[in-house]
DNA sequence: AATGCAATGTTATAACATTGCATTTGTGCC
DNA sequence: GGCACAAATGCAATGTTATAACATTGCATT
């Protein structure tokens, strides 16, 4: 079978992401979580995923470092970062990406590509603010802080 | 084990969506598709859950006149009916609706609610704008003129 | 009849996610 | 240190959602 495991990049020549990961670690700290080892090598895949990671993606690579790894040993991981603020599921794709902007108060856009299903998190205060508002006078009201649209990535929009 | 399978209202009185089958059995014959028997009866189920259905309580509904009925009859289906236009996936819900709107020419905003599944269409020039700006900014592209967005509905807000 | 083609049937399996319970680890307290 | 408690992890099983792969049917065309 030997089945490659996509689209997370090799080891970095060194920790470059040593100091995000340190940042994420004292605002788990400040909030009373704490970011554990299992956790902190999640979050470190999914920052060196810049277009998104399958659950079963992670596992594989989890598994590497530790074989007894299981589905809730990732599931479990996830969903504290998440909980945390640090990471985010793209629904439609079953995906998971590291969020890419410090304290994560404010909702951000995801545009999903739908040819290569390819995530970029696009942070656009006047966008964001102009749909809360819309949003708030509708009576509606934004569930979770991660807005999914479905838009061709400039990739594709040049392929096209 | 006798799951029971929530959520689609019994059969009408009589046909109150017939028309609405009928206009969606025309359009896909205008464009060279066919509305067939089953295609026909998925997409009444659609239209009588007015929050959504899984494919899998759609499933359960279809195997009552069709005993023969399996995951590709129903998904099959739904793919044909979402080319079409004439229905929708809720991503993160792994939920499917009956598209309640016509096509439309203007970009506009579809909020659907993750508790009740309901849609409420959204005319916003002003998010609509600065939406396609930032993503023409940054080299996206909207493809189709439907956005759909997670948010609670007026009723679920209250609720809460 | 032979062919072509779209739809459907059938079986199996892939892919995604959760539950439940046992065990270990960390932390504050005596 | 040793204890109690909560948090985190290990692990097996299962549940849920979706697709692959291939066979068959039915109908229109030649």
């Amino acid at each position: 079978m030997t089945a490659s495991i996509p689209d997370i990049q090799s080891v970095q020549p060194c920790g470059a992401n040593t100091e995000a990961l340190d940042r994420a670690e004292a605002s788990c700290r400040a909030r009373g979580a704490s970011l554990t080892a299992i956790r902190r090598e999640v979050l470190e895949l999914l920052y060196r995923s810049p277009t998104g990671v399958k659950a079963y993606d992670l596992l594989a690579r989890i598994k590497e470092a530790r074989p007894g790894a299981s589905p809730p040993t990732v599931y479990r991981a996830l969903d504290f970062l998440i909980e945390q603020g640090l990471a985010h599921k793209i629904g439609r794709m079953n995906l998971f990406v590291a969020c890419r902007h410090a304290s994560h108060q404010i909702p951000s856009l995801f545009l999903v590509c739908p040819k290569c299903s390819g995530v970029t998190e696009l942070q656009e205060q006047s966008v964001m603010s102009a749909l809360s508002t819309s949003l708030a006078e509708a009576g509606h009201r934004l569930e979770s802080p991660e807005v999914e649209i479905s838009a061709l990535c400039p990739k594709c929009v040049s392929v096209q």
